[in-house]
DNA sequence: ACCTGAACACCGTTCAAGT
DNA sequence: ACCTGAACACCGTTCAAGT
């Protein structure tokens, strides 16, 4: 798992092959299948593994600090392992290493007053979002992401899209970056709080 | 890019391959390669026919409900599609078809009074959240879905999952389904809402 | 108990050649 | 101008056989 690992953040997902990895481990390719029944249960352990990483922030500050800690984690751990995202998706999340945060935000939101309904809720559109935000952080530092974007954007007939032309330098902003990550976090969270029971 | 798209709804990504899809229309592989320089570029032209399909929600009401129209059409597009949602995350969404949506959430937001910056950073939060909220719909009804969180939640040990153990169907409900997409959005809403100018 | 080569049914893409 | 078969360098997995 963890040769796989590596190979996958090097050089993405689509070059770790069974005959791949046999062959960096120095073994047959078919050992493997002594150890995981087929491709799928291999890249199962790979997400489990990198869900085991995630380290849960001091229990200290307000919920919004808390829950706000949470979410950068997760961002974090996601980063880390860029090509990891697009193995996640098709899989449930519903290990206890991915479980362990979500144990976390639930007794954060529970103590801060929120029902079970609304700290369900209101964690699974924090969660939501921060996955999202980190599968469209194309890899790469952020200055690239939005250059990218400066580049597309005015590319498009400004007769049918004036308000895109009129806000270029705004939208290549929200695309990346820690200060769009935060701004989401907090309207979600703002959200959450005008619901809180007094 | 028709008959690749209704491959690809109705037996998944993996089962789009050049040969297949040649065989599909009747033709040589290589014939495939005088329309497109890839398999790549037959990709990107499956998501910019599928961004095209989305439907603009018609102008009347408060912003907040014509920015839910963009939201739910979107989640709708999204999930016509399930599979779709795969290829599109390596890619970076910046054709017209795709932006035309932006356009409009953009000329809604401005109109309700927020700036430019406000508006892309809040309309980017309620794509990604919609986004992430289509891709971990698994493919079948939502009740499907809760069920299967059913099975595995009180798996967990409770000693180290307590709060998850408490509330149980509450997670299973934030899992998938109208109420949970609609409370989600209703939160960054809420949010951006608190935030406008006067 | 643990390992593995050969074989099968697939891939995407290059190249050279057909009409 | 448009099409394509053969070939190359890959896949995941089954099976039967090795130590």
């Amino acid at each position: 798992v963890e040769v796989a690992t590596r190979l996958v953040d090097s050089e993405g997902v689509d070059a770790l092959s069974m005959r791949r990895l046999a062959a960096e481990l120095g073994v047959g390719t078919m050992t493997l299948y002594g150890y995981f029944r087929d491709k799928e249960e291999l890249l199962d352990a790979i997400v489990d593994a990198a869900a085991d990483e995630i380290r849960l922030p001091a229990a200290r500050g307000s919920w919004q600090t808390q829950i706000k800690g949470i979410a950068r984690e997760i961002r974090d751990a996601l980063e880390r392992h860029p090509e990891g995202i697009r193995i996640r998706l098709a899989r449930p999340m519903l290990t206890p290493g991915a479980l362990r945060t979500t144990e976390a935000a639930m007794r954060i939101l529970r103590a801060a007053g929120f029902d079970r309904a609304e700290a369900a809720r209101g964690y699974r559109t924090v969660f939501l979002y921060t996955f999202a935000f980190a599968a469209f952080t194309p890899p790469g530092p952020p200055a690239k992401a939005r250059q990218r974007s400066f580049a597309a954007l005015p590319a498009l007939p400004p007769k049918e899209f004036p308000e895109i032309h009129d806000a270029i330098a705004e939208l290549a902003d929200s695309m990346a970056g820690d200060e769009q990550f935060e701004h989401g976090l907090d309207l979600i969270l703002d959200g959450l709080q005008a619901r809180r029971a007094p």
